[in-house]
DNA sequence: ATAATAAGGGAAAATTATTATCCTTAAATA
DNA sequence: TATTTAAGGATAATAATTTTCCCTTATTAT
């Protein structure tokens, strides 16, 4: 992925802060503020909270990132991409995207609502399969 | 329902504080900690807004109340109750209920992820019926 | 019903999370 | 390269949540 013109294509300065919040988002997947703090510090010593909470924030605005809130835990954050489902371990909180298809589902709970759906958040909770194994 | 019961089959004194809260939850379905302080305020001018964490905390704890954490909205609680998927209309931000049957879509989700899932939190977004009309 | 005990309520302090401000510095553009 | 514009960092301010303290009240066991 070309960090550097995802940034530039939405409007936004190119700095070295930014290139790895991304990287760090693209690559991990799904990371907290706090992740995202420890992942930033090592690179940069100096690097304010402020500035993690500010990027996150004018991304989520320039909507190529979102928010994925999860029960119990804290949100996390990862790059836009095709509606999908989450996968969560209670136990190691893991989390895995899944290309699973609420389409009709959606359909389904608008006959049931009467409402007109358009969007979806959907976490199930369970042991992954590294710690179904300890 | 008796709302006695609940709160005594769960080892916690009865109170109109407490009372009040799970009436509230049960016949509006779904509020936020705010909306919960405005309405004991009611009955309550001097409660404090720690008297509703702490419950809604204990109640948690109890298991018969359970957190719903919405999309770029403060979360909301209601009544422990038989899984179920949420409807939520962005423009008034009414939350509705669906019995939907969402086994079928665990066990894809268990096939796609391999891992072992067991509960789920869906939250459907878009508009209700009386948004669609104005 | 009464006394003793445990728990709840309210006020405010303490923590935690998030946002704003200000100044310095770095990035983009001409 | 000079100019402008916005970003980063430090810190203060605000908001949100949790905890502490003390007093009152409900519950339980006489």
């Amino acid at each position: 992925m070309d960090y550097i013109n995802l940034l530039k294509n939405n409007d936004l300065k190119v700095t070295p802060q930014r290139l790895i919040i991304v990287k760090e988002l693209d690559t991990k997947g799904h990371m907290s503020i706090d992740d995202l703090y420890i992942a930033l510090h090592s690179a940069f010593p100096s690097i304010s909270l402020a500035t993690i909470y500010k990027n996150i924030n004018v991304m989520i605005n320039k909507l190529f990132i979102q928010e994925v809130k999860i029960p119990n835990e804290k949100s996390v954050y990862e790059l836009a991409k095709e509606e999908h489902a989450h996968a969560l371990c209670v136990k190691c909180n893991a989390i895995m995207d899944m290309n699973l298809d609420v389409s009709k589902f959606i359909r389904k709970a608008e006959t049931l609502s009467n409402y007109s759906l358009s969007k979806s958040s959907v976490i199930f909770s369970g042991i992954c399969p590294t710690c179904q194994m300890s």
